[in-house]
DNA sequence: ATCGGTGCAAATCCTTTGCATTTCC
DNA sequence: GGAAATGCAAAGGATTTGCACCGAT
């Protein structure tokens, strides 16, 4: 069933190029819907996900992303702001892969860890243990 | 500082092959160290995690993994268990790279999602929406 | 009339944290 | 001896869920 709500969410994702959480859906989405509750939030936000319309990103709390197109993402450990890097997934072998060993792949996410260019590098690396 | 906990916890980590939440982390380690407490196995998987020591893998809740070499995984969409994937990455332009535009990189987490052998394929998919 | 979706609020559950105490160098 | 880690229990916060109601078929 396509609600109006659901519908509202998906067009907000589809829409924006950044990977809110669902607090910062809610809050949009509140805009245009302002009697919306977040538990439907949180429940299409599951739904869309399980049709494979959206894709979740796990940076200390769910981010979603509308774009399901293949790319990757690049996750600043400082400011944890998500980017996204297109230009990487076109060639690559790996990531054209239909199955593994262990069985058929249906979609893959890849995560890139480091600092932004604001947050640029300087920052100090814990030494490993001895 | 190294201390008791930490080092069986990690000892733990680097002897297991299979990707433990910290739950399951808890359960074990108490059995060598029957009064650690909750907090402390959380405050170690993270300090260990800063360290680069293991990594964090999110299904659901936090999985935790002692092995940091290049190798990406499998998770299983029906009984989310996580599969290692070794022969991936070695050849692979892409997984090799330092940096992107972003910035660089400083570790990356490849993850597929499919169906195991076990739990294999004939599960209905959603249709998407019309 | 029925069935699924919604809003609301309470419940859940993973994770974090304050604090007194203990451990480790 | 003193900084850092621990254990305990309470707090926090994101997400889920029960339930009565509503809206579309």
């Amino acid at each position: 069933m396509i609600t109006n709500q659901k519908k509202t969410i998906l067009d907000y994702l589809k829409g924006v190029d950044i990977h809110p959480s669902a607090e910062i859906i809610y809050g949009e989405v509140r805009k245009k819907l302002p009697q919306i509750s977040r538990g439907t939030v949180y429940r299409n936000l599951k739904d869309l996900k399980k049709r494979g319309e959206i894709q979740e990103i796990s940076v200390d709390v769910a981010h979603f992303d509308g774009d399901i197109s293949s790319h990757a993402h690049f996750i600043c450990k400082q400011c944890r702001k998500i980017f996204d890097i297109f230009d990487i997934c076109k060639e690559c072998g790996v990531l054209n892969r239909k199955k593994t060993k262990v069985g058929k792949i249906n979609n893959y996410q890849i995560s890139f860890y480091g600092y932004c260019q604001k947050c640029n590098g300087g920052k100090s690396q814990l030494p490993r243990l001895s």
